[in-house]
DNA sequence: TGTCCACTGGAAGGGAGGGCTT
DNA sequence: AAGCCCTCCCTTCCAGTGGACA
């Protein structure tokens, strides 16, 4: 048989076991190292619910990577298991995707209309003609709803409290069904800015996961590399690292899970039969990079173009811009491009998104007489970034386009 | 001590795009 | 078809401000 072009990298063996998703931070495992604790905890008060009572609304605090997620479906799995369950009605919802009071309404009353064409549309009603409608479906049968909204701040911070002030007083207005609440956030402070009935209810109880250390990240990999890999695979000594890395980073599991699955991959193509510490660090500078040029590639077109404007500077040894300098720079990248241009203060806004995500560092700085505005710079690597951002059409016109260097006026 | 710069960031609102209701 | 509603992306307007300088 001819050889393909394919054939070597499939006759190379495969480093994992069964499949890599045990290695991927949306698997959830049988056991959750470190977790058991907070599992009975949130146990212990959910099982009022197989009761047909109400249990009490939970929140959920703990930085990224802590288990929140992990813990909240583990449990959702263990109501499937359990035979009085049929009465309770368990529903995951993320707010940074489901992000509107409306669309947290309708995709909580669509999970409980199996008939398509009775099920609630994306838009077009009224945010109450929703609420009546999820309320109405929610109270036809006796039964425990429970809500898990992850990333709740997310909703708070873009929309206010009225929607949790309708959920937490939906059970006024239910005969027969009794809903609660889970809520999940990194942010230990946004219960601040809750009205303060609002923040009293939804905190019946609360949990706070701290970070994995070190030691406890090592069981974590150790655990699920068992399973993913054959023995001799992952040594020790090369998980450990992994752990020490991923505990630098707030103790981050999901960091850690992804630098062993893209170290055991790295490792696999260059037909390693195990892990070692070179294909951590390599691993570890890939995942860097992927997820800034990941960033960076799904920008909408006119943050690529603000983005683009600071690496320009950037380019011409400007590292520290204000606001004024880079929305000059964008007029120019603008007339280049034939981009409509914004106004200023929507450019700022635009700023202030980039540094969230990471990929330009802006503070508020003030220079006394010569004003007060933001200081911007470039976090992300220039070559790199302005290849991806050189990709997109509409900055075709700005490929390979140069600043010229200003002469300070006197 | 006060002035004053260059913005910051909140508030309000417009209008396009989605789609339901009557 | 006309009248609503919700969300997203933006614009307009503007009071507020940290700190170098006079």
């Amino acid at each position: 048989m001819e050889e393909s072009i394919f054939q070597p990298y499939l006759s190379a063996k495969s480093l994992f076991k069964i499949d890599r998703e045990i290695l991927r931070p949306a698997y959830i495992p049988e056991r959750l190292p470190h977790r058991e604790g907070y599992i009975d905890q949130l146990a212990q008060i959910l099982a009022t619910a197989l009761r047909g009572e109400r249990p009490s609304n939970i929140l959920i605090f703990g930085k990224t990577g802590t288990g929140k997620t992990a813990v909240v479906k583990y449990i959702e799995n263990e109501f499937r298991k359990a035979d009085a369950a049929r009465m309770v009605s368990y529903l995951y919802l993320n707010c940074e995707i489901v992000d509107t009071p409306y669309a947290v309404l309708q995709s909580i009353g669509n999970r409980f209309i199996e008939n398509f064409h009775q099920r609630i549309p994306f838009t077009g009603l009224s945010t109450d003609r929703v609420y009546n409608l999820l309320r109405e479906k929610l109270d036809e049968e006796k039964r425990v709803v429970i809500i898990v909204l992850d990333e709740i701040d997310k909703i708070i911070s873009k929309n206010g409290d009225d929607l949790l002030y309708q959920l937490l007083k939906i059970n006024d207005d239910l005969t027969k069904a009794r809903v609660s609440l889970i809520g999940i956030s990194n942010d230990l402070k946004f219960t601040e800015y809750l009205d303060p009935r609002v923040k009293s209810r939804l905190a019946d109880e609360k949990v706070v996961f701290p970070p994995y250390n070190a030691e406890e990240l090592f069981d974590i990999l150790a655990d699920r590399a068992h399973r993913a890999f054959d023995n001799g695979t992952s040594p020790d000594a090369v998980l450990h690292l992994i752990a020490a890395l991923a505990a630098q980073e707030h103790g981050d599991a999901r960091r850690a899970l992804d630098l062993l699955r893209v170290s055991a991959e790295l490792a696999e193509r260059q037909g390693d039969d195990h892990l070692s510490d070179e294909h951590v660090q390599k691993a570890k500078s890939k995942i860097e990079l992927d997820t800034v040029l990941e960033a960076v590639k799904s920008l909408p077109t006119q943050s690529k173009l603000i983005l683009l404007c600071v690496l320009l500077n950037e380019e011409i040894g400007n590292t520290k811009l204000t606001t004024g300098e880079v929305y000059t720079t964008y007029r120019e990248l603008c007339r280049k491009t034939g981009v409509s241009p914004l106004t200023q203060r929507r450019v700022t806004d635009l700023i202030s998104e980039l540094d969230m995500l990471g990929l330009v560092h802006a503070r508020v700085k003030s220079f006394g007489r010569a004003g007060r505005t933001k200081e911007i710079q470039a976090s992300v690597p220039v070559v790199d970034v302005k290849k991806v951002l050189e990709k997109d059409e509409v900055l075709a016109e700005a490929r390979g386009y140069r600043l010229k260097v200003q002469t300070t006026l006197l």
